[in-house]
DNA sequence: CCTAATGTCTCTAGCAACTATATGTTCAAG
DNA sequence: CTTGAACATATAGTTGCTAGAGACATTAGG
């Protein structure tokens, strides 16, 4: 049996984390030792370590409800989960495709700067007018990304 | 003069967003009309749409208030904009980076999900086990993508 | 066996950057 | 002159944690 502060070492999750995760209901909640301290087992440790992979791969917790919902019942179709990690796909592509454009952008901005006076800041001056973008990065509802 | 309203639509900001913005004192307290409506000219729409356009290169509000205040004392050098751009160039690139493997290891786990049952799924497979991993996503500092 | 250090417990509050809700006031159109 | 949209304030909620306070548990050293 772990501790919590082995449990979370060994997934890569902080203290605070596991004990938030029991308290919104990811993790079950866990027995206690006698002195009322949280034990747990392998199924745990796995369980966990799913969380924390699935968070690395910027699924929400809300997802990973989903996830971890559907690996509870192992006998029904697999085509949920494929579901959601398309989802994931087609939200990592667009931020993928939204993060290049403002790279290049970026760098227009950087290149120029050569230690002028701020009047003549191309990095000011390109965030003070949106038509000076190469491309257009004007979001359909309120979007911003993270 | 502009109502809120019309500010927020101009500058593609949402009308409580423009009023956050006022209250943690990234835009000035705005004029008031008689019936203490908010009046706003032209310089403010300048600088919401700045703040807008930074907002979406993904600038920090924090960021944004350092350039807005280069920007105010415009006969400095322009180096601490410069530095404050390249610094943000360097997270998006990081960001980009990391994004790409994600997008590489969805791509793996979606493509074997022919309708199988959970048991056998890919998707839930590959969460569950790390080792199972082409790269390697394990963060340095509990940093997780947003 | 005692003590000191570390780990754990609960609870509350805080972070970014908004967004939503409730309740009331002002304004412009018809 | 009335109605309904847009405005005002204030408070609380969102996501996914993180940090702090103050008290109890456990473990390693002497």
């Amino acid at each position: 049996m772990l501790t919590i502060g082995k449990l979370g070492a060994e997934a890569g999750v902080k203290v605070p984390t596991v004990r938030y995760y029991e308290q919104i209901g990811l993790l079950p909640k866990a027995e206690r030792s006698a002195g009322n301290q949280r034990l747990y087992g392998r199924k745990a440790l796995e369980r966990l370590a799913f969380i924390r992979h699935a968070r690395d791969l910027g699924f929400t917790l809300e997802a990973i409800r989903d996830l971890l919902s559907l690996s509870d019942r192992p006998d029904q179709s697999c085509a949920a989960a494929d579901a959601i990690a398309k989802a994931q796909l087609a939200e990592v592509e667009s931020r993928l495709a939204r993060l290049m454009s403002l790279k290049a952008e970026l760098e227009r901005m950087v290149v120029q700067c050569a230690g002028g006076r701020i009047a003549d800041c191309r990095v000011i001056e390109v965030l003070g007018d949106h038509s000076l973008c190469a491309t257009d990065h004007r979001h359909p509802e309120g979007e911003h990304i993270a």
